[in-house]
DNA sequence: TATGAATGAGTGTTCATTCAT
DNA sequence: CATGAATGAACACTCATTCAT
């Protein structure tokens, strides 16, 4: 069995990304992830530090999404799909409760170290998209415009996935994002 | 003072509005609205009965909105502006903190009265969004495509505006909306 | 329907009977008998005298049983194993929960209207025992040993049936009654 | 001062016997163990768990003493008089509710960790009472018949001395369960 | 480093009763 | 005679956190 850092943070994960924040207590962390109470503590100065070392490891796997597809070859419009294609998947594994960043921002206050990996992350992810768009040929306000409607595209998507149970959402958001595509290059 | 049931539900919407139906406790909601907490359950059967009714008025204030905009001779171009800058409004006013419905959703499991009531706007708004795209001139899954784009944009804009805590989300998510309006009658 | 007192205490009775006077509330009663609260407090004073005018009826009930059987011409022995075979029927009826006298009498404590109806009963009990072993031709001491032998042989029947939630100590107990009653003639 | 769990214990245990498990709050029962709510919860799962627990250590208790009259060399009638000499003081105690098991008994349901424990008491005590019967040199239906005429004026004599507050139950118990035996074996 | 034990403040919910109409 | 509305106190139970070892 891994160390009890790891297998907290991975119960965490698991819970946080299944229920959210605050409907998950530190009791049932701890005890999915058999470890004691004030080993915890140790570890962790608060639940809520638990938490945003969660959405920092969450977020370095998306980053580490992001990057890849920017390092890819393929067109840019290949990896638009690809991004909504994999977010199908995200959105069909049992467990899937929304966004992790989204759905902890409506369960926390503004002054939280939450908060800062939050808008970090969100930061990051438009970037991307406005990395894409300029992939297109795009430039300037141009390229922000395009970007920003992908980024709001998938998180509609993801939010939408999560209200209705059902995946009708990405791929209508797919076909979106792509028509955007294409009338911009047009 | 109003009847304490009305002191109720607008206490608990605004609070359930504020922070979230998990982040509120009655003990605060019964304080606020000044009643005792027996008189709270001789009003509603439950926590979760109050949030059902909360949702429910909110369903109806939306509904409002969509009725009047659908029996608005404008063309639909103008309506879903008006869309857009209304949602302006909403996500600007103090204590937005992402929609009710969306927001609500993530707390909540599976087999809940609430769910009902979430799923059963979500409907609606999809309706909505279909038939502004008939009011283009679109029909069938043209139609759908590009209203579940617009419902997506608007879902978008408002959970990416309670994360980000600002109102870029919606100007983009305007643009975008009337750029695919534009493409698809063009 | 019948008048509000008459579905109160019969509401109330069947429910005290069947689970016990501390675990039924005055909200099931109401809810259950169809009145409003304020019309209870107006038939009954509070939830205790209500308990006290079902354990009067209740006695009534097993007073007129008393009296039938000693008005009975039939012999001293038989008189005995119908008390015993009547038991037996009352300890299978669905929503038997033991003695409504000796149940309620651990619910409360020594200075209320309750136990002064439970003490009466307890009394006439013994009383109607003594008075079949007085037919049976005992006299003085006796005869109350043999009737208060027959008396817990009684209790402790309904008791322990409802405690195993069987019939057998029914049976028993007549065996050993009618043991002793032979014993006490021979 | 003893540790906590020993002191619920003791505490809950008095309480119980003494009011009954309905009428009794864990509230009370932290207060006078003077412990606190969640120090409470971390000890036993459950106020019914708590029960369980004390009617448990009630079972050793009378088990106990059970085994001890049955290793004692004396004759069967004496064990039956210590039995009912020794219920005589257990019904003068001050506090004294009833028996445990009977008393739990009608206030919780079908279905409940304590309902066991309840069941396997009475089959433990009517074991011993059928070993005692045998002790006389009864055997099969007659020494079973015997053994329970004793458990039912046993349960009886507790039953009726908590109704009645007095101790001639218990003492008309021990004579009749004397007589019996003199009848059996005669 | 890891833990078992303890806690004050909170959770949502029900209690028997009263009052104004 | 009957009721709808209101209540303070209690219910069983959970929260995130701390401390002594």
């Amino acid at each position: 069995m891994s160390k009890p850092r790891q297998r907290l943070l991975g119960t965490a994960g698991r819970l946080f990304g299944e229920r959210g924040y605050e409907c998950v207590g530190i009791n049932e962390i701890i005890a999915k992830a058999e470890i004691a109470k004030a080993t915890f503590y140790q570890h962790f100065p608060s639940k809520e530090a638990l938490c945003a070392e969660w959405l920092r490891s969450e977020m370095a796997s998306f980053s580490a999404l992001h990057q890849e597809l920017l390092d890819d070859p393929r067109p840019a419009r290949k990896k638009i799909a690809e991004m909504f294609d994999q977010l199908c998947c995200y959105v069909e594994e049992s467990g899937f409760n929304g966004c992790p960043f989204c759905v902890t921002s409506t369960m926390i206050g503004t002054d939280s170290e939450i908060r800062e990996v939050i808008l970090n992350f969100r930061e990051r992810s438009r970037s991307f998209w406005h990395s894409i768009a300029r992939e297109l040929g795009l430039k300037g306000a141009a390229a922000r415009n395009l970007g920003d409607a992908w980024l709001l595209l998938h998180t509609g998507a993801i939010t939408e996935s999560q209200s209705v149970g059902g995946v009708w959402p990405v791929e209508q958001a797919k076909k979106a994002a792509l028509t955007l595509a294409d009338a911009a290059v047009a």
